[in-house]
This record gives C-alpha cells, structure tokens and sequence, in this order.
RNA sequence: GAGCCGUUAGCUCAGCUAGGUAGAGCGUCAGACUUUUAAUCUGAGGGUCGCAGGUUCGAUCCCUGCACGGCUCACCA
C-alpha cells in the first residue's frame, strides 16, 4: 500500500474515532456550484452577500497559507472556490486540514469574491460526506496511460474535462435522435437481444446457451429481422437504439458491442430514408454545435446539405482511378482488382470484388458527407432489386470522415425472392447459420413497402467529437482481466 | 491472427547506447506562511524497475518466454 494510501486511512480512521461519520448517507444541498456562479458572480473585487448557500462537492485542490487556505470543489455543474479562515471558524478549519483532494463534502457559506478577484465562498461550515482513500492522479499531468483510462473510466472522467465533454455530448446525442424520431411519429421498441438464429446482417455471433429450454441462443448482431416484423404487424413508423453484439476483429471504427440505430418506414423507399438520414444528422448538429462545420482528426468537414451523392462505380473511378462495370466478365473485374493491389475472397463474384474494391479503396477517402448508392444485390440480401439494374439494389450508405455511419435500404418484401437470397448468402457464408423460415413466413403475410436506415451510432459520436477510436467513445471498452 | 512499440514512485516522465541494486516534477508526510489559484519556502518519506527464466561475479539495462496495453495490418457488407 502506497504512503498516500495509509495516511488517508489514518485521517478517516481520526475523523471515525472523533465521532464523525466517513460515509454519510444523505445531505440536503441548497446550492450547486453552477447556480451559486449564476447568482453571484457580478459580485465586485472584495465584496460579499450575506446570503447563507450551500453545496456539495468534490475537493479537487488545496492551497493552505496558515491560518488561510483556500480549496476548489466540483459538482457536476463546475468548479468554485472556497475561502476558510481560521480566525472566523476556528474548529472547522481545523477539521478541514483532515480532509484530501478527492473528499465529498458538503459546505456552508456565503458568496464573495477576493480582493484578487476570485469568485468565492467563505465558508462557515464543513461537513464530509465520503472520505476519498485512493489519491486521484496529478491535476497537472492529467491521466494519460491508455489501458488506465479505459480500465478506470471514472480516473479518465474525472481527470480530463474533455473526456467527460465527450460522454455527455454523446448522452446529448443518443437523447436527441430519441426526441427527434419521436417527434416524427416514430414509435421506439425493443426487440430479441437472444435470438435463436442471428440475422439482419452478416458477422459472426456470440454464442449462449439458455439451460430451462436446452436452446442455444446468440446475442442478435441486429434488430432488423424483428423490427420487419413490427411493420408486418402493422406499426408503420418504427425505430430501435441499442445495442448489437459482433464477435470479430477490434479496431479503430469496430467494438465487439456497439450501438446502432435501426428505423423502419412504411411506404417509403431508401430516397426517403436518404432525407430521414439527413434530418437526423442536422437536427442534432443544429442542438449541439453553433455553425454546420465541424473538425474531424485532420479535416473540416461541412455538414451543410445538399450532401454529396455517388454511385459505387462512380466513386471507384474517382478515388481508385479505374472504370468498371457490373457487365463485365468476372474475370476482367478479378484482373483489375488484382491490378491495384485488392484481395478477394474466391466465392465473391463481380458485385462482391466490386464491392470489395469499394471498401478497400474509396471508403476511407470520402471525408465530406457523401451518399453513395447502387450497391451490388450480392452484398445487399435484405434490400429491393433496383428498378433499373437486376444487378443493383434500391441502396445507399452514408460516409463522413471516412467511416460509414449509415446504410439503408428500399427493403425486400416479396419472400420468394428473400428466400432465394437467404439461399445464396447461405452457400458463401463461412458463418454456420440457417434459413430463417420464420421470417420468411412473416413475409409471407405481407411487408407493406418499406424503408429501412441503420446509423452507427459510436461512430456518429466519434465524428461530433473529434474521436479518432470507438474506445473513445464508449465508457467502458473491453479489455482482457488483469491480475492485480 | 501478424508486425512494430511500450510497461520504472500515487500521476507525468528521465535513466538503459558503457551491466555495478534508481532519478526529476507534481502529489504525500513534517514545519513556516492571512489573498492563493500548477501558491511559495525548508526538510523527509516513498520503488519486487510488468512477471518468470537464462547469460554474468553482478541484470531495470543483454537474451528467451509469458502477461497486459497501444498503434498498424488482417478479419469484419
């Protein structure tokens, strides 16, 4: 145990023995520090009120000059200065040199402000609320070390403001599209996170056994297939925001568990679902930030629509600098691929290299808001047949920063052909699966024409604050257990 | 899964190229101090140098393995 460590417990052991509680229960604040600010910070150089205030907080620094000391606590509205002196209380300031940064207490006072010019409280009263027994890390410094901050969010929260300022934007965030949607006539819902066949997209599950049932059960890698369900069963405006679990690779943009916003609309095709996209994106700009521009990693990005649209093929041969076509032989797209230098699994064919090459070489390039459109049906099971091109699906995928943060669809509402797509996902799939006959079935009853968006949600958040990883964005990241 | 890098005091970091059992700043502790805000001044304490082996008279330093982390790649519509 470290000599930080055994000197608070001695000081909580000594405000034990003197018959003070360490970890109260309650305390009735008046006050937060941010209305306290709001009420008297046009106080003068030297002037007081005498207007009795209390708040509680967290001790987050000292200064002690004898018979003076001067301290800042934080509540979750800011920081505020506490003035003590010991000619005017005496015992209390004494019990106050108990006390460490990281303490809850709760103070009374007035407001003042120095003859320096510091807004104030001159403190009459000191309570503990929890005495803190772990030093926080140095307030200079800050914490730094990655697999700390992740480890101990709440160290990384306390000790870099602009960690917290990305949290709350993203609680701001998730809480804005909710109003949004709603305000729209949206309904929310929650559907199976235990699905018995994992569908609606491509990746591998996680796998779970329920033991009453004796049924294997994977944690749904999306909501798409049940929320479906909802529009066959007659709601017609749908949407969930929670969480899909992907046992696969980590990165930079992927976490094996991450949030995704799922929107259904009857009657509508993915154009509309184009606006939807936009609407959402520029109703939580226009409540979050001041103009439509933004700072991603190293680039300005305008969120000022109209947004930019390209087709895939479009955007190959602008970022890649090659032409091709969903006509040509496999062989021909094959050669090209190999050509500037993309990998391919053998079973894909031309709209799946296409793709492929998509993802590999364009992606990464669109930093402006950018739609891009006409996917391959291979890589698209769930989306409608384009009504010009068999080859093609009535698709789109939005890109901003580089990263894809939405992907929507005119949806598939004849089962005869999503039977015969789940067939062929099911040949080139590595993933062990089966047909989902249950939602055929559903289809089968009759899915009304609809649109269906899917927004990554983490990913959304990383563009709004300037994250350069998922882990940056969600509180607390997977690690591997650490023996301590 | 692969490659590269990292792990030294509570926190942020030096030290290792020359192998000889460790340093700084902040924090902590003791003292001084009635206007500080990274307070200041004086003094003190604080380390299994990630873990385990190997080489060596001697390893924080060199070698091997392991753990954990970071970054990049691969995987991932």
């Amino acid at each position: 145990m470290s000599s930080d460590v055994i000197s608070r417990y001695k000081k909580a052991k000594q405000i034990i023995e003197s018959g003070k509680d360490a970890f109260v229960s309650k305390y009735d604040c008046k006050n937060t520090v941010g209305e306290v600010i709001e009420l008297y910070s046009h106080l003068k150089p030297g002037e007081s009120k005498q207007e009795s205030i209390s708040i509680c907080g967290r001790i987050i620094a000292i200064r002690k000059h004898g018979k003076l000391t001067f301290a800042d606590i934080r509540d979750q509205t800011g920081d505020i200065q506490l003035y003590l002196d010991k000619k005017r209380i005496g015992d209390i300031y004494d019990f106050f040199d108990l006390l460490d940064i990281g303490d809850w207490i709760s103070i009374e006072g007035y407001p003042i402000r120095t003859a320096r010019g510091e807004f104030s409280i001159m403190v009459d009263k000191v309570a503990l609320l929890t005495k803190s027994l772990r030093p926080l890390p140095e307030k200079w410094h800050g914490l730094k070390d990655k697999e700390v901050r992740y480890r101990y969010r709440y160290l990384d929260l306390i000790s870099n403001p602009k960690v917290k300022e990305t949290f709350t934007k993203r609680s701001k965030i998730i809480n804005l599209i909710r109003q949004f949607l709603i305000s729209e006539g949206f309904m929310e819902f929650e559907t199976p996170m235990l699905q018995s066949i994992p569908g609606g997209a491509t990746a591998k599950p996680f796998k779970t056994h329920h033991d009453t049932l004796d049924m294997d059960l994977f944690l749904r890698i999306a909501p798409e297939l049940y929320l479906k369900r909802l529009i066959i069963g007659g709601y017609e405006k749908v949407f969930e925001l929670n969480r899909n679990f992907r046992n696969e690779g980590i990165s930079y943009r992927h976490n094996p568990e991450f949030t995704m916003l799922e929107v259904y609309q009857a009657f509508v095709d993915y154009r509309e679902m184009m606006n939807l996209t936009q609407k959402i994106i520029l109703y939580i700009m226009d409540n979050l930030v001041e103009d439509k521009k933004i700072s991603y990693l190293e680039n300005e990005i305008d969120i000022n629509p109209p947004w930019r649209e390209m087709t895939v093929l479009n955007s190959i041969e602008k970022f890649a600098g090659v032409k091709l076509s969903f006509e040509m032989t496999r062989n021909k797209v094959s050669k090209i691929a190999d050509e500037i230098g993309v990998n391919f699994d053998e079973k894909l064919g031309v709209g799946g290299i296409i793709n492929r090459i998509f993802e590999k070489k364009v992606e990464n390039k669109i930093i402006q808001p950018t739609f891009i459109t006409d996917y391959p049906k291979e890589v698209s099971p769930l989306a409608r047949e384009h009504s010009k091109n068999p080859n093609l699906t009535e698709r789109f995928e939005l890109f901003i920063g580089g990263i894809e943060i939405a992907n929507a669809f005119s949806e598939l509402t004849d089962p005869l052909d999503q039977r015969i797509r789940f067939e062929q996902q099911l040949c080139t799939e590595e993933i062990e699966t089966e047909m989902d006959e249950d939602f055929i079935r559903a289809l089968e009853y009759g899915m009304p024409p609809t649109g269906g968006l899917g927004i990554g949600v983490d990913r959304l958040v990383m563009i709004m604050t300037d994250s350069a990883s998922i882990r940056d964005v969600i509180l607390f990241p997977h690690m591997r257990s650490k023996k301590e």
